[in-house]
DNA sequence: AATTCACTTTAGAATCATTCTAATACATTT
DNA sequence: AAATGTATTAGAATGATTCTAAAGTGAATT
């Protein structure tokens, strides 16, 4: 895979700023992650993605490379479905629509939502963190 | 095991009404379940109980039992750990929060929590569900 | 109460995502 | 370029869950 040298110097500095190395196996799949846009994706779809980009790459370089991002705060992990992870390369603050039938995870934008009340949380815990999730079945045929 | 006559007619009528036929696993299950208030359990945590309580059954029952129960609307899964599902006794619309520390569910009442917009759903698809997951962490020590 | 038949339960194997191991390769510092 | 500490790897290991196909049980019927 040829990265072109803009990408590959905004992805090298991600990196760095996340205080990773700055490494092939890296660079190669933080292009592939953050280079086009918000995405939801699985280990093993990632994978496929490097294969067929002609990337030479072990499945364990694919979990280990995900679990580092996801611990440098540059991928959130969603959980939805019980038989597998979906890494999300937006960061910001949002919401998703999840349909269970295609296996697939729309964003929604944090503005999208109000959320106006919540309970206090129990004694001696803080919020870390809102998730609102809409499960979405498809409309019958009319 | 010794189910009370009134627990057992209890529940032998709620497996009825589910359309599943009564047995003796899913009777004492259902006991297990359903006989001390509102639960999150997984399926390894409720064959613990169910061998201590002195049952003789099967992990695979289990199983069996979690997924017929589910599908009858029994009980609620609920998703918010990648290693195992948590299955909800409380299948009343409410929202949890989720001690990832300590791998616990909370339950939190419908009505304290207000979402006061949400997004339309995209065309073709209903919303079927709208979780609200409050993720929690330990507190600082002051 | 025995027979039948469909549904249940079971032990154990199989599957699948993910993690681990410990050996080799690479990035960075000397 | 040698040394040092990370990264990457193939393959094994793990752990939750599902599958298989054989034996058991509940409900309906004789």
């Amino acid at each position: 895979m040829r990265l072109n040298e803009k990408t590959k110097a905004l992805m090298a500095n991600k990196l760095s700023a996340a205080g990773l190395r700055v490494t092939q196996a890296r660079l190669a799949l933080a292009h592939l992650l953050f280079g086009q846009g918000d995405r939801h994706i699985t280990a093993d779809a990632l994978r496929e993605e490097a294969l067929a980009a002609g990337l030479k790459i072990s499945q364990a370089t694919v979990y280990n490379t995900l679990n580092q991002f996801h611990a440098a705060g540059l991928l959130r992990q969603v959980q939805v479905d019980q038989a597998r992870s979906y890494f999300d390369t937006n960061i910001d603050t949002h919401h998703h629509f999840y349909v269970e039938d295609e296996a697939r995870l729309i964003d929604i934008a944090a503005q999208e939502v109000d959320v106006t009340r919540l309970p206090d949380s129990p004694k001696g815990y803080d919020v870390d963190r809102v998730e609102v999730i809409i499960r979405l079945d498809k409309s019958p045929k009319a």
